[in-house]
DNA sequence: ATTGAGACCTGTCGGC
DNA sequence: TGCCGACAGGTCTCAA
């Protein structure tokens, strides 16, 4: 998409999470994606004129990416059900955002709406970025009352991490994931050494997921602790077993044996 | 100001 | 096979 400009948009079933602006497709038809990026769980593609599209994929959302060939006969695409929005580009690509579930959503902002932005101003830093290690981790959590597995859902303490990593990097850091946020810390705010372990397995466990994605013959494990309810503890000499629970209205799996 | 619960919507899976 | 409830990797809103 990027440099390439939108030649023809369709919204098929505009009731996603947040009701697409005005004249989405209309605004959108014409502009150049001046740059395509990643905050958090949104896309953003800034736009030659328009602002900002910004996108998410909720739960259930993706987008297909198709080349209609050159030369070939232009087929009509077969549409499936939950296609809901189709970009077709100037340089031949077919972008299809398909989203079962409908927790996802596109918005047209300004740059001052941007800026604005009531989630997207107050994100925290991304986890893979320098911005993001123990100190700063210890004093996004300091004082903090609720336990670490909210905090770390908390897209303004670490932005785009979710159910999975969040415990899947608890397990591997030792710590419990109901413990206090503010343990993360002295009173002080110095760091404690759990903090620095806890950045690191952040960032570890996220590169592994991207390398397994990215490289199918990486078959690193799995998910060590998530959706094991009762299964062994992969951890080296624990023996301990995986246990659920629900913290936050989502489900926590954590070894009580080796984190503590 | 923080925090947990409920809501949003559809698909899938396991049990009966 | 069919029905039913539980559950799903995200985020918002609301009430306490």
């Amino acid at each position: 998409m990027t440099g390439a400009r939108f030649t023809h948009v369709t919204v098929r079933r505009p009731d996603l999470r947040i009701p697409f602006p005005r004249r989405f497709a209309a605004r959108l038809t014409g502009e150049t994606v001046v740059a395509l990026i990643r905050r958090a769980k949104y896309l953003a593609a800034e736009l030659s004129s328009q602002g900002t599209l910004l996108m998410h994929l909720g739960m259930s959302g993706s987008f297909r990416v198709e080349r209609p060939g050159a030369g070939k006969t232009r087929k009509p695409r077969a549409e499936g059900k939950h296609d809901h929005v189709v970009f077709e580009m100037s340089n031949g690509a077919v972008v299809t955002f398909t989203d079962p579930r409908r927790f996802g959503f596109m918005d047209l902002l300004t740059p001052k709406q941007l800026a604005a932005h009531p989630v997207f101003s107050t994100l925290g830093p991304e986890p893979l970025s320098d911005a993001f290690d123990g100190d700063s981790l210890a004093l996004a959590c300091q004082g903090k009352k609720t336990s670490l597995k909210a905090a770390l859902l908390d897209q303004r303490v670490v932005a785009g991490l979710g159910n999975i990593y969040v415990v899947e990097a608890l397990h591997r850091a030792g710590l419990s994931p109901m413990r206090p946020a503010s343990i993360l810390a002295t009173a002080s705010g110095k760091p404690r050494p759990s903090a620095h372990r806890l950045a690191k397995e952040i960032k570890q466990v996220l590169l592994e997921a991207i390398e397994r994605k990215r490289n199918p013959s990486y078959r690193a494990n799995r998910f060590r602790v998530y959706d094991r309810e009762d299964e062994p503890c992969l951890r080296r000499g624990c023996g301990g077993r995986i246990q659920r629970r629900t913290q936050a209205g989502r489900s926590t799996f954590y070894c009580a044996s080796c984190q503590r």
